[in-house]
DNA sequence: TTCCGAGTAATCAAACTTGACTACCAGCTA
DNA sequence: TAGCTGGTAGTCAAGTTTGATTACTCGGAA
């Protein structure tokens, strides 16, 4: 499973109702089209694929106020929302050495309660030692990792990543519980979104215009 | 670009002659399936579709000597041969964020001249860092990053994972340096496939009956 | 007045990926 | 000897991703 569905779901609810050129916009507020796969085609799709599974619904807008063609707003329903947060518990917890899954995770992490963000996060860093664990049992026979070649580098190069990803996880397990950043209920929370008609302070280039690249 | 053609490329090209099957078992062996999306159905959809652009040269054989349906063989073309190395070398340069990438070019490097593979991993630090300096100067305005609220978390964990591969990446120079592995035109090459027959030492369960999984 | 460029919004075909499924053979076992 | 199990080899439909392209509107220049 790719991150896109977690962004697209987590894009739509903090909006409310949102058509798909905002929720294009605010991904690419985030850096998403840079770290994922959220490029206009697979946004568009999941939008329709996921209105198809009742996970949103589908509003059929008039005409656009500001050209274009007529456009189709979205709103998250109950099932949506359910598998929003089951997809954000799990992209939290899970290490599956697919570092767009995380980073579209902690996009949307201060949509749980503080608590439960910290116990997600410190399973997280469990489950990565669980892995270095396994893996290294398993190709580092008494033989020495020698025997491996050159290919043993692909393991080390991994084994390097696993362990700074759950030394900076420890590191963001702390900045939590010193109380950083706005969690769910606890006030008015940090909009990570665009609303209409404001610029894009850190857009990274032209506007899509055409998008011809 | 996903990591499978130059992962395909790479091992019909050690076999000299090779059907999807032992493509498929080599990659299982460097652990592949596990990193990148080296699965059944993308290595023979790679197989079919490059040797339908000219990459490869398919040799339709008869039945199989050892149970199962008749199989092709595949030949790497001088073409074929030629996107690999643009592939390799590629892969092993650029920093894209994608991890599968590297680890598969890591697995191929020694197919070139050890001189070679050191330029390119030292150009692989280089753009590491002037990447590193881009977004850092985009997205910390002198206003101080907190403005961004958790969503620097985001950046904070790209720039985090960019600092570590590079840091791996200068290691890897190192033990290069210092004369491991064995490189193009160095004598016996080190063999990272299986041969016909052969078992897998580093299996990480079972063979794959019916891959019902 | 007409045309052009830029921005808004979305679609489409082609390629790729996934996971389940098929087909075949050999050796054992009941 | 009929059936089962397990390994070999690959196919297929459904879903996803990509990159290019379309369609529309507005404002200004010619």
């Amino acid at each position: 499973m790719s991150a896109i569905r977690l962004l697209v779901l987590g894009a739509v609810r903090q909006h409310g109702r949102a058509h798909g050129y905002q929720v294009r916009n605010d991904l690419e507020y985030w850096g998403a089209h840079e770290w994922s796969n959220a490029k206009p085609g697979s946004i568009y799709h999941a939008l329709k694929q996921m209105a198809k599974h009742g996970l949103l619904l589908a509003h059929e807008i008039a005409p656009s106020t500001a050209g274009g063609p007529p456009r189709t707003e979205y709103e998250i329903t109950e099932k949506g929302t359910e598998e929003y947060f089951t997809l954000l518990r799990g992209s939290l917890t899970a290490y599956d050495q697919k570092p767009d899954i995380l980073s579209a995770a902690l996009g949307f992490m201060v949509d749980l309660e503080r608590g439960e963000a910290l116990e997600l996060l410190e399973e997280r860093v469990r489950s990565i030692e669980a892995w270095r664990a396994a893996v290294t049992e398993h190709y580092t026979p008494e033989d020495g990792p020698e025997q491996l070649g050159h290919i043993g580098e692909i393991m080390n190069f991994w084994v390097t990543s696993a362990d700074t990803g759950a030394e900076w996880t420890r590191g963001l397990i702390e900045r939590i519980k010193d109380g950083a950043y706005t969690f769910a209920g606890e006030g008015e929370p940090f909009v990570g979104v665009l609303v209409e008609g404001e610029e894009n302070p850190y857009a990274t280039g032209e506007k899509h215009p055409g998008d011809a690249s």
